[in-house]
DNA sequence: TATGAATGAGAGTTCATTCAT
DNA sequence: TATGAATGAACTCTCATTCAT
């Protein structure tokens, strides 16, 4: 196994793990167990356990921050169609990646100052995405909530919670859902979507 | 000290330190610590800090779930009224009792399997009583959603990430926090709110 | 066992271990061991290993330089019996207290920067007895070594190693060492030792 | 890099490492990143960390051994001209060879049995050097001291002292030091130097 | 009621060492 | 010759918990 193998398998692990039992209650000898390795051949590839944490929080965010750029360039000039692409990937991605997701959201905490800081930058750029979308439809009037800050944070407290709530045994299909939340987001905004959503439970 | 004060001052200080480091980042010397106790003291008062997480998670519950009752009593009959008071007392609990609020909503996976599935009732319990006034209000007509079910997720989502977010220094109101997440929860369910909303930033 | 009993016990335990393997040659359970302590109870007493090795070379110090300054004013104004009275205490020392001595004299580099720079200003303090001393031995003529720093620096040299090839068993007795180092010292800072010393092998 | 370049290097990082760090305070992966070398190479050159040690330490004696015969040689017949020489050597090893002298004098605890030994062989062997010389002068009535044996012990231990306090930085040239514990030897034995020693501080 | 002293288990991390290449 | 990857044992230290007082 060479190095970045060993790097990926141990991430996996980890990411696993810490989204089942949490980063303090995830043990290093639980990510060697998972990740078949020895306790001492994970700190061949990882200075420490936070750093491991710090690396699948970053690596996740710029997963997230990329598809969801492409996601915004994808829906063209026009700030419904940004916003409909927008909300449509991020369901996706917290459906798919729904662990990678409960990392990022729920972990960050377990980072040091520094590392901290890092994220929280991501984070508000991650954030932007949506701010920015929003601030132009309410320019442009296409959106008229009178709130256009705080309805992105309740647009992307909802889309997040997903990644908590969801359990891809359930019923919910996935294009269902992206249906259902992009006509949420356009409520909360109040923008007309922009085509006629299929309605079915 | 008597006993009932001691359990007061430990929980207290449990609660502080689940909400800023979480269950398993603290340890019953955090506890100790900060309620100025000692360890033997602690366990005078709970038989593990498990126990002390149960009590803080199953009263938290309680406490929202009578006050959450009351609001929706408090609505009358009305589903509008109802919304609009249990969405105004979701957002006042979540920025009051923000620490409260944190343990319940991330702590709960610490709680063993018999924990759990108490607190998975009384979850589910409070979640009905969103269920059940946006039912009404579908079957009434006064809700237009097609979703009723998902669109009381996203509401509840977009109410409990405010104890997350939120920060008391910050420019934002607690009553202007209300009328937003009410209006949003209106714009959510496809609803007429009860009144005109105050627009300002 | 009360608090300070447990102390002594363990800090005996670590300066018998640390005297044999030296501070990083011994690890905790070593000392557990000796101390017939679990591993824990250890840190209930002292917050590190590190910590107990500053506690004994301080005390150790502490210990040289009070019986030392004794000795000095034992010997009241004449420089010459103030060295006969200090280099006889001084091998009293390093023969009763060899575990001890072997480790304030080898141990100390294990100390950290600030225990360290403590235990230094003891060291000085310590040789400061016997630099006096000569000191004005010299200034009254008694002493006629032109050199009566570094005649101090082979004084303490020959005395100190006496703690490391010292045996118990072996065929010396304290007290013709003492005789012999203390006429070595006059020798060295070129006086005439106070009394006829007794020749014997 | 040959095979015998390689040792060396090691070799020499070990040495700085060890007069640094002490031998058990030393890891092996520091050596390596002293040596610049991988982990692996330094297996390839030397079975063990502890080998390494022996190998540092026997040669040393050995060194030292080889050049104190010669400096004994160099004396001639005359006890009081083979001590001069043999003190005036042994100050310069102690001081050119300072990190070498450290290893030697205080990590040799940290080999096996076997090899320890093997050291302590080479170590009487080192000690005769004097041993021999001060029993001479004493036979021949050159050297007074009552106590031929512990004499020397005293001498070595002076001398041996030196590469722990010694700094090439401060004021003290080597050559000043050699007249002076010269001096200090002769007084030791209470025998006449070879010529008259200038005094300066 | 409350504490000081102690414990066994397990935490994260580093150790000297090995082995396939 | 030399290395990258891995290992088991041991490290210092902290954990939740207990118990005699």
């Amino acid at each position: 196994m060479n190095k970045s193998e060993g790097r990926g398998v141990i991430l996996a692990a980890a990411q696993r793990s810490f989204a089942l039992q949490g980063y303090e209650g995830t043990s290093i000898r639980d990510i060697a167990r998972e990740a078949d390795l020895s306790l001492s051949a994970l700190y061949y590839h990882f200075p420490s356990k936070q750093d491991a944490l710090f690396e699948l929080v970053t690596t996740a965010f710029d997963d997230f921050l990329e598809l969801g750029q492409e996601a915004v360039k994808a829906g063209g000039d026009d700030p419904r169609s940004q916003l409909d692409s927008l909300v449509r990937f991020t369901v996706h991605f917290r459906v798919v990646n729904a662990e990678q997701s409960r990392v990022l959201l729920l972990e960050d905490r377990s980072l040091n100052e520094q590392q901290h800081a890092v994220v929280r930058a991501k984070q508000v750029e991650a954030n932007d995405l949506f701010h920015l979308v929003v601030q132009r439809g309410c320019e442009t009037g296409m959106f008229a909530t009178p709130w256009p800050y705080d309805s992105v944070r309740a647009i992307i407290s909802m889309c997040n919670a997903i990644s908590i709530w969801y359990r891809p045994a359930g019923p919910l299909m996935l294009a269902d859902l992206q249906d259902e939340y992009v006509h949420f987001a356009f409520r909360v905004v109040e923008g007309e979507p922009i085509e006629p959503v299929p309605v079915e439970s």
